[in-house]
DNA sequence: GTCAAATGTGCGTTATTTGAACCAATAGTC
DNA sequence: GACTATTGGTTCAAATAACGCACATTTGAC
């Protein structure tokens, strides 16, 4: 890109947020220059930054994200009123389906979640909230939203989608993943077994264009609950009225940007 | 502070992702440099910038925030695991209330919402969500959470927090907000009505430090249901019981960073 | 068609960023 | 406890990137 239309400093900084995003904490300004290959001093100086600007907080050496950090992404929640518009959709129809339902849409090379039913049971979820991330090549959801792409621009997108072992189950083959994300395209849904956990089961539809940006609404469950085709025709179909009840399916919206 | 330890494109820079925070859609570069006090070419070049690192979109001359700005903060989430730490404890006692409960630390001059119980009744919420950000001056949550700090900690503060009028209820004098602020710190709790909105009323109660910074945990109900003396120390109890078992409150943790 | 506002471009000036060398303090190892 | 590796912090001259103006172009409204 031309460097005079990029602040090359400003980039700089924004990898230095995000080499936090996994969550680890007790980072030092020395592993942050490392993990973004940068030099000690320019390391430091944009780490000083963000702890000036109220973004990171340190303990000694330590370095940490604060709530501010939280804060920032909220003006797109809000800009696609997912509070009134999604939540209360999701919220009933996990009910319904007395488990959990969750949106994700795509983010360059991995899915994004924006949002999550409510626990409707005592089921407690994976510690997962609207923000967190999943693999694109190993899910349900992911293998949906990437359905949804033109064939064009999964081919050019595929490639760069890291493919991660997560069980011994988990198909690793880029073309047997083509395969499958074809399967999902054609089908009009997701269905996969023990790719991210083992002895868990997930399902998914297609949501449409948030932004621009395909989505996916899936639930997991056991293997084996998912496994029994009249319960998991059930599910597809609740799935899919929620996903008609988004409101995203029907429009042709413009296509928003490229997700990343 | 020393041109040298601080990366003054990177703070502009920020300054400009702040400026989606309030969810507006549509913004114009124009708009950007108006907001920021920046030159028009430099927003121009940092928007760029924005959405070549995939954080902004844009359909013509509107600029939005993407999915990935939520990513960012979601490894404070994870640093903390308030999934698996503080989200059950919250559902639980919500479960209990038949209520929503929410948790907020501080952050400069505001309080931002960090966790908030599944809705585990039909009442919907008013779609905030963890990131979200409340006024510290005029709600149950920011004055309790101020109440936390030392005497000397809040004379500084309170002069830069922002006092905005929502109802005619709203509480606007500084010196009566000190007082009712000095009350929740001697009371332990913090209770009030119609200042944030009219026909509701919230509580407070303390909920320890948070990564430094204090936090609070409270409750909103109509105002009728919370005057009843002995309804409002029925749900009072209920939040002590809560904050304790967040974990957050023995603990003297040395105070991480300054929330903002 | 006219006008105003917004985007985009080019470029000299300026000031910031850079990175290496160096010191002090700390953590880790034996 | 001595030794070493690592880290945080400082300094400085060179290089570069950001700045902001002025101008051209596009867009959208009336």
């Amino acid at each position: 890109m031309s460097p005079r239309e990029n602040a090359s400093t400003f980039a700089k900084g924004l990898k230095v947020v995000e080499c936090f995003e996994a969550g680890t904490r007790g980072m030092t300004m020395a592993d942050v220059a490392r993990l973004c290959d940068l030099d000690r001093a320019t390391a430091r100086r944009l780490c000083l930054t963000l702890v000036d600007c109220g973004y990171l907080a340190r303990n000694g050496r330590a370095l940490e994200l604060t709530a501010k950090a939280r804060a920032i992404g909220a003006g797109y929640l809000t800009a696609h009123d997912f509070g009134r518009a999604v939540q209360p959709t999701l919220d009933r129809f996990a009910e319904e389906l007395d488990g959990e339902i969750s949106l994700a849409v795509l983010d360059a090379t991995r899915a994004i979640y924006v949002a999550r039913s409510a626990t409707s049971s005592a089921r407690v979820s994976f510690g997962f909230s609207a923000g967190s991330t999943l693999p694109l090549a190993s899910t349900a959801m992911g293998r949906m939203i990437l359905a949804q792409l033109p064939a064009e621009e999964l081919d050019v997108r595929l490639p760069a989608i890291e493919i991660r072992r997560h069980t011994e189950a988990t198909e690793t083959d880029p073309a047997a993943i083509r395969d499958r994300i074809n399967a999902a395209a054609s089908e009009g849904y997701c269905h996969l077994e023990n790719e991210f956990e083992m002895g868990a089961g997930a399902v998914a539809v297609p949501a449409g264009l948030i932004g621009g940006v395909p989505s996916a609404l899936g639930t997991t469950a056991t293997v084996n609950a998912l496994g029994d085709v009249a319960h998991r025709d059930r599910v597809l179909d609740l799935l899919r009225r929620a996903a008609l009840g988004l409101g995203y399916l029907r429009g042709g919206a413009p296509a928003w940007g490229h997700g990343g």
